[in-house]
RNA sequence: GAGCCAUUAGCUCAGCAGGUAGAGCACCGGACUUUUAAUCCGGGUGUCCGGGGUUCGAAUCCCCGAUGGCUCACCA
């Protein structure tokens, strides 16, 4: 991408032509249309707030002109900054013609700067009348249609300045996003957590069950991962000592894209010592609760039409009751191959050598899971898919492991950590032997994790939350793409 | 990875019983000293996503490809 253009390859259309034109002109006037610093006194944002203070006071402002509208010798233009829109207004007679002049040579997307007097408008409109104003930066490209804004999907994802520009309610879903990731850290950050960064070029990826990306270390000349998860690590820092840690970060898993999935996307990964799943369940009702308030004003939430309410305490649901409850099979006590013969019967795929573990699975992706409008606490997963967490002392088969579901979607995985590693070895070992049958999303052996839980970690309670999931539900965003700014695309190819 | 749909001017979209393209905004020229989707007069600025094919003739029909959206599959 920028080839072409870097080479002059690319074809000027008629109005890349003009602008640069008109670039021409002001060079040719002295004047340099990329300016330089430009001190403000006010935001277009203050200067509607504080007009009754202001009024009849010069300001300095600056912006995008992303409006004109000409009338002879006077003229209206909208100025966006960071804050919103402001309208200036100009009168040859106040400026003279030279600048007056100037002024009509700007093009929609020149960002200036201006210094002028703030009044309202006959009709009602606060305003800034120009008495000088200076080129900051000439757009050498037209912006999208004021009206309609920027619809194709396709350039607002790939040109995401210009929908940011074309669509402010966009801007909006990223500043919530950013104060959902302030409010995750203060309230941990208020709960005595610290917060820490773990590798994300790993050797053994580990943490989860999925497929990592592969890059290559030159000097060391060997492959390395890209992490899939950072709960090792953060694991590892339990066993140094730090008893309340959390991560906020990226992971990268290099499975399908989807409006549910990016390749690399944001977790908060958080471990408590001496908590287990119930302190995790907690934690997790209440700092869900408290974004909701912070970003909505309440605990009550629309996503896509429906009301869900975020109010702690949330209901906990055991897998195997879910199962019997939406899918009417009752597993309980039932071998692996009456399991798989249940499952067969309602017409859910199994890959070969399936045991009762991947039917529990398999039969809660689907018909439990789209039906969880939640908030609910889906608890008791099989030891089988559970490698990292601990088995529940009075029923060894499951695990005392959690997953909150709201509007049918997994928002988050806890559970109390397993610190056995005589367990956690074999857990691994299981794992391997998977992997050897083909289970490429099987988790690898972690020798130097084992060493780790072999010193002796606490007892802990952990957590990993998706966050853009967390963001899409608060701003009632149907697909991830739009709560990412820049999600993955292909490079556009022609 | 599979299926369905989409891709036409800078942007938003018409045009698709096959006769080589239109509108609004933007842009260009002109008028206008309080407008705000300003208005009025004049101007269409185009690789109809790309490549083949059918046809006297393709934006339109067929095939292949690219990108995107949705659904499904894998996952969080």
């Amino acid at each position: 991408m920028g080839e072409g253009a870097a080479e002059g390859v690319e074809e000027l259309n008629d109005q890349m032509l003009i602008r640069r034109q008109k670039l021409d002109e002001w060079r040719s006037e002295g004047i340099e249309p990329f300016g330089q610093r430009y001190d403000r006194t006010h935001t277009a944002e203050e200067i509607r707030s504080q007009f009754d203070a202001l009024e009849g006071q010069t300001v300095s402002i600056a912006g995008r002109i992303i409006a004109k509208r000409g009338h002879g010798k006077a003229s209206f233009a909208d100025l966006l900054d960071g804050s919103g829109t402001i309208q200036l207004f100009i009168k040859v007679n106040t400026v003279g013609e030279k600048l007056y002049k100037q002024y009509q040579r700007l093009d929609l997307g020149d960002i200036i700067g201006v210094q002028g007097t703030v009044f309202r408008t006959r009709m009602g409109e606060i305003s800034v009348e120009i008495q000088e104003f200076c080129m900051l930066s000439k757009a050498l490209r037209p912006l999208p249609e004021k009206w309609h804004g920027l619809k194709d999907v396709d350039l607002r994802y790939r040109m995401r300045y210009l929908d940011l520009i074309a669509n402010p309610e966009v801007k909006e879903v990223f500043i919530t996003r950013s104060k959902i990731i302030q409010g995750i850290r203060d309230f941990l950050l208020a709960r005595g957590y610290l917060e820490v960064e773990t590798p994300m070029l790993n050797v053994i990826p580990g943490g989860a069950n999925a497929r990592p990306f592969i890059t290559h270390h030159n000097a060391l000349d060997m492959d390395l991962y890209m992490r899939i998860a950072p709960e090792l690590y953060l694991k590892r820092l339990l066993v140094g000592g730090f008893e309340k840690v959390f991560e906020i970060g990226k992971n990268f898993r290099n499975e399908g894209i989807s409006t549910k999935h990016n390749p690399e996307y944001t977790m908060v990964e958080l471990y408590e010592a001496y908590g287990d799943a119930d302190t995790m369940m907690a934690l997790t009702e209440e700092l869900f609760a408290h974004l909701a308030v912070l970003v909505k004003g309440t605990t009550q939430v629309e996503f896509q039409g429906q009301i869900i309410d975020l109010a702690p305490p949330w209901p906990r649901l055991p897998m195997l009751e879910a199962i019997k409850q939406y899918a009417g099979i009752d597993l309980e006590g039932v071998s692996d191959e009456e399991a798989v013969k249940l499952a067969k019967e309602r017409g859910v795929e199994l890959p070969p050598g399936a045991g009762k573990a991947q039917v529990i699975n398999e039969l809660f992706d689907e018909f439990v899971e789209p039906e969880l409008t939640g908030p609910v606490f889906i608890t008791e997963h099989p030891v089988e898919i559970s490698p990292l967490a601990k088995r529940k002392p009075d029923k060894p088969s499951v695990t005392d492991r959690f997953e909150p579901f709201i509007v049918g979607w997994e928002m988050a995985n806890g559970f109390s950590e397993l610190n056995d590693p005589i367990d956690q070895k074999e857990r691994f070992r299981q794992q391997m032997e998977q992997r050897q049958a083909g289970d490429d999303e099987a988790h690898m052996m972690d020798e130097d994790y084992i060493v780790a839980l072999e010193h002796g970690m606490p007892p802990a309670g952990g957590l990993g939350i998706g966050i853009d999931r967390l963001v899409m539900l608060l701003t009632d965003s149907p697909s991830i793409r739009d709560v990412l700014l820049f999600p993955h695309m292909r490079p556009k190819a022609d």
